[in-house]
DNA sequence: TTGTTAGTGTGTCATTTGACACATTTGTTG
DNA sequence: CAACAAATGTGTCAAATGACACACTAACAA
């Protein structure tokens, strides 16, 4: 539960009590590459916290053709918030690109949680305007960036997902080609 | 009021009572087309419920040049989150594009008004969820669909958008070009 | 080891796009 | 109404992109 604590501890100011009741909430979980989180059209009633790993979020249009949605890289949580807030089936699927361990909140306990306290309920509500910057962020960075300097981005920051994700999903995240993406990362190498 | 009023009673559940009370807490504004709402680099200390009228989110990058992050077709919210609930400078200006009414909620009456009552409070949460999943739903739209539908979909759902912002202010928006958007205009006048 | 497969690198070419220049239209103001 | 400014329509052209085809490499299984 170490990256768990760490992870509230630095973010959040709870006592040592409260972060211990609320890191019992979580079961620890150890999976493999290429784990199902999961799946578009199946209902998500868990929070994943991704310890350190590369969660692919992505979306099947047409035969055969996914879209990549996000690349989580972690420490972050992972989740379809319409699903696991709204109980709507889930519209993208989720899968594991590296080993990982996942600490899991089961909906019963966020229940559970949210509901017994004001302060835990005030707490998800943070959690949840957190992501919420998040994706704002996003959006401003896609409206704002070329897909070079995005792709510079994520060389800089994110090299889990460098690593570990294809070129191809990469450039779907991106929004582009994987030979577009290709003639960036060869104009760079240079660099 | 009214529009208000409509507002909350067809997407919430509240008895007339707290609807009342409620609505005590928003102030009415007539404003003209061109008013400011908020400007980048000053704080945003109130959200803004705009009854029926477009407003215009940008985003000064360099000189003259204008990014269009949003385009707000009442009714709706409209506020900057980062600036209202973290205290951060707004980094982003909003402009009336109508001559419209608003309804404001000063940012003391919302600390009332959520500081008072659990049910405000999870209220208050709901609002900002509705807010993050058409967020989410806007990302979803930018990756999968292209220009041209994304033109189409204003053009069948959002009429006062189309009416009153000039095709440069649309055309950022979608993250094309004037010119480009013009010719997906005039391909289109033949269907 | 060999064979198979997925991922990656590369060239070509038609298409799309953005930038620029300028004509036309619309709207506003004196 | 006239004059001006702002918004819109249009053509041209260089640059960027996506799609396709295929070579090369790495990873993995038989």
């Amino acid at each position: 539960m170490d990256a768990l604590q760490l992870f509230f501890k630095e973010s959040h100011h709870l006592s040592q009590g409260d972060l211990s009741y609320l890191v019992d909430h979580f079961e620890e979980v150890s999976v493999t590459k290429g784990t199902v989180l999961f799946e578009q059209g199946s209902m998500v009633d868990a929070v994943y916290f991704v310890g350190e790993g590369v969660m692919h979020r992505y979306n099947y249009v047409e035969e055969g053709e996914k879209i990549t949605l996000d690349l989580h890289e972690g420490p972050c949580f992972c989740t379809n918030l319409e699903s696991f807030l709204e109980g709507k089936k889930s519209q993208d699927s989720c899968v594991a690109l590296t080993d990982t361990t996942l600490y899991v909140l089961q909906k019963e306990k966020y229940n559970t949680l949210v509901n017994t306290n004001v302060k835990w309920s005030n707490f998800a509500k943070d959690i949840i305007v957190e992501n919420l910057m998040k994706m704002l962020d996003q959006l401003k960075t896609i409206s704002n960036k070329s897909i070079e300097q995005r792709y510079l981005d994520l060389l800089k920051n994110n090299p889990l997902i460098i690593q570990n994700a294809s070129i191809a999903v990469i450039a779907s995240y991106l929004g582009t080609s994987r030979e577009t993406l290709h003639r960036i990362r060869r104009k760079n190498i240079l660099v």
